[in-house]
RNA sequence: GCGCUUGUAGCUCAGUGGAUAGAGCGCUACCCUGCGGAGGUAGAGGCCGUGGGUUCGAGUCCCGCCAAGCGCGCCA
């Protein structure tokens, strides 16, 4: 329970009790709201309850507010709570109470922050699947910053976490890929073939048909010699996919993001029990009537759903289409795996595929509601003026691991996090390599790392915060400090459930910029005042277990000395 | 043309229908006999794209318009 939820409850009960009382006339009790206001003489929270009962209650706004601010006494957390015109009721955190706060934020340790809304349901989080047909580029940095981060967070809220990534490796693409490789192969073999126009013409290649000729036994070596560009040999496809996959997983990596799954596209095609994940899901569509043919090839009838247009699953050609993998995806993620809740971060550029995939998924029987994808705008790259173009044709390709080399992992997922998904983001890497003491990421690092100092600096010292006395915490500063690190909670399960995650790198500037008032007002080792020095101490543990608390769910370090 | 997203300080961006719209950078002026100055304080800088509407109350919700990005394939 976050100090919101506390406060929502008492908000209810006193509304209930002054109907109950006869005070106020009998009205349904809306959701309650519990803002946090912007000016500091408005205390700490405030509710707007008043004035969304005044109408149906028939009664002045500021006599609720009172009749409600009488009910809920200025005790424990509170030390009062307000009747505000137009309509407000105010909230004060008490100082005592927010003191004492201290010493259970440094108990809490890695834990603080962490709730229980989540109540161990599954929710899975799919990002970057990236198609594994070349390094990942830059733009997928935000995916994966996007995407890493809001499975920490759900984690921190209590949700079952499973990290996945889908490796398209059955499609259209991977059949380029093969192609491409095996012109690659043959090259090496020293015949004269020529890539194929639409494949993908980076180094990189060479590399990968490299290394699979330098691993093959002779026997396999001679086939592949033999191989043509138009039918690619299988095993040398896989291998080739496996070998991305790695080279995706190292780029990956270096921005500090783990898997918990990898997941083969292909998989949805083996049989296992004498049928495949892909043939169950489109028999179900078959089976409620969503699957007609026309024009030589089967649609999913997604306009009889709402959809302004059907859409092919299989092709004239007989082969399935991306929309056909990903129904099956689907399936297999909320009927097969069982799922609560899934999470499919994707690039602005996928956006034309979100509606029918979810027609697809409530076709399947499945509340779509359950399927929540979250759309990032694209990144744009400069070079101070110059303008670099992203595509993977283009020789001009800023790659993810370029950026993390340039900026470092840190920079570049403080980065990458702190716009929201809907916006558009500029970076600029001319500015981002010069970063200095205008990079936030070094605001907030060098506050834990000036915390680190002075906790170190404490022991040599030989000061302690054992038994220390919190309750002398009541300077302006210090109950800020402590007020900013209470918010990281709440902060948490908003993140959780409006999969928000960019408010944490403000928060984190925010928390920093607490402390670094409170070091600068506030002297915490001094020798004539052992007891506040105590006292003081213990508040620069607790900053620090916040503040590394949000560091790590950023995925970022948290330096004690820099 | 249709769909999705965006338009807030010079720049990059926050802003759960509430009370006098914020931060960082940049700019101006300050603060070091003390624990890390990669810090702190103060100031200048806003018709919140635009026109309507809903509401006790709109940067926030709805509609129109303007502008930008992305998409509109039997690619993924």
């Amino acid at each position: 329970m976050t100090i919101r939820d506390d406060l929502a409850a008492l908000i209810r009960n006193a509304a209930e009790a002054a109907m109950a009382d006869g005070a106020l006339p009998q009205v349904p009790v809306p959701e309650i709201v519990v803002e946090n206001p912007s000016r500091p003489e408005h205390g700490d929270y405030a509710t707007n309850l008043p004035m969304r009962l005044a109408r149906a209650a028939r009664a002045n706004p500021l006599d609720i507010a009172k009749a409600i601010a009488e009910r809920i006494p200025a005790e424990g957390m509170l030390s009062a709570s307000e009747p505000a015109p137009p309509g407000f009721v105010n909230f004060r955190l008490d100082t005592k109470w927010l003191a004492e706060q201290v010493a259970a934020i440094k108990q809490s340790g890695d834990a603080f922050g962490n709730l229980t809304i989540g109540a161990g349901k599954r929710v899975q989080v799919e990002f970057v699947s990236a198609n594994p047909t070349g390094p990942l580029t830059a733009g997928n940095g935000r995916g994966a910053a996007i995407g890493s981060v809001l499975a920490s967070v759900l984690q921190a809220a209590g949700y079952d976490v499973q990290r996945e990534y889908l490796v398209n490796d059955a499609g259209t693409q991977t059949e380029v890929f093969g192609r491409t490789l095996v012109a690659r192969y043959l090259q090496l073999a020293g015949k004269s073939v020529e890539i194929p126009a639409d494949g993908y013409p980076g180094e990189y290649m060479i590399d990968v048909a490299k290394r699979i000729r330098d691993e093959s036994t002779r026997e396999r070596a001679d086939a592949y010699a033999n191989a043509t560009i138009e039918e690619p040999p299988r095993e040398m496809v896989l291998r080739g996919v496996d070998i991305m996959v790695e080279m995706i997983r190292d780029d990956i990596g270096k921005l500090g993001v783990e898997y918990d799954a990898w997941f083969r596209e292909r998989s949805l095609y083996e049989t296992n029990d004498g049928t495949s994940l892909y043939e169950t899901a489109l028999q179900k569509l078959r089976d409620q009537h969503y699957l007609v043919e026309k024009e030589g090839a089967l649609w999913f009838a997604s306009s009889e759903l709402g959809e302004d247009k059907d859409n092919v699953v299989i092709r004239s050609t007989g082969k399935q289409t991306y929309f056909a993998s990903d129904i099956a995806y689907h399936y297999e993620k909320f009927l097969a795996r069982k799922f609560d809740r899934v999470i499919n971060v994707w690039g602005a550029d996928h956006q034309g595929h979100v509606s029918r995939l979810k027609t697809a998924v409530q076709a399947l029987g499945v509340d779509p509601s359950r399927l929540e994808i979250l759309i990032y705008q694209l990144v744009s790259f400069r070079r101070g003026e110059e303008v670099v173009r992203l595509s993977k044709r283009s020789g001009n390709i800023v790659l993810m691991r370029d950026i993390v080399d340039e900026v470092g992992r840190d920079a570049a997922r403080f980065f990458f996090l702190s716009r929201s998904a809907d916006s558009q983001m500029e970076f600029d890497l001319e500015l981002a390599k010069k970063q200095s003491s205008e990079n936030p990421v070094y605001y907030v690092q060098y506050a834990h790392a000036r915390i680190a100092g002075i906790i170190a600096n404490a022991a040599e010292r030989s000061f302690s915060a054992e038994g220390a006395d919190v309750s002398l915490l009541a300077h302006p500063a210090e109950q800020a400090l402590i007020r900013k690190m209470l918010q990281l909670p709440e902060l948490i399960q908003l993140m959780a459930e409006r999969s928000e995650p960019h408010h944490l790198p403000h928060y984190a500037q925010e928390l920093a910029n607490a402390f670094h008032i409170f070091y600068t007002e506030c002297r915490v080792l001094d020798e004539e005042d052992k007891s506040v020095s105590a006292a003081r101490l213990a508040l620069c543990e607790a900053a620090r277990v916040a503040l590394a608390r949000a560091l790590s769910l950023m995925g970022m370090s948290a330096p004690v000395k820099m």
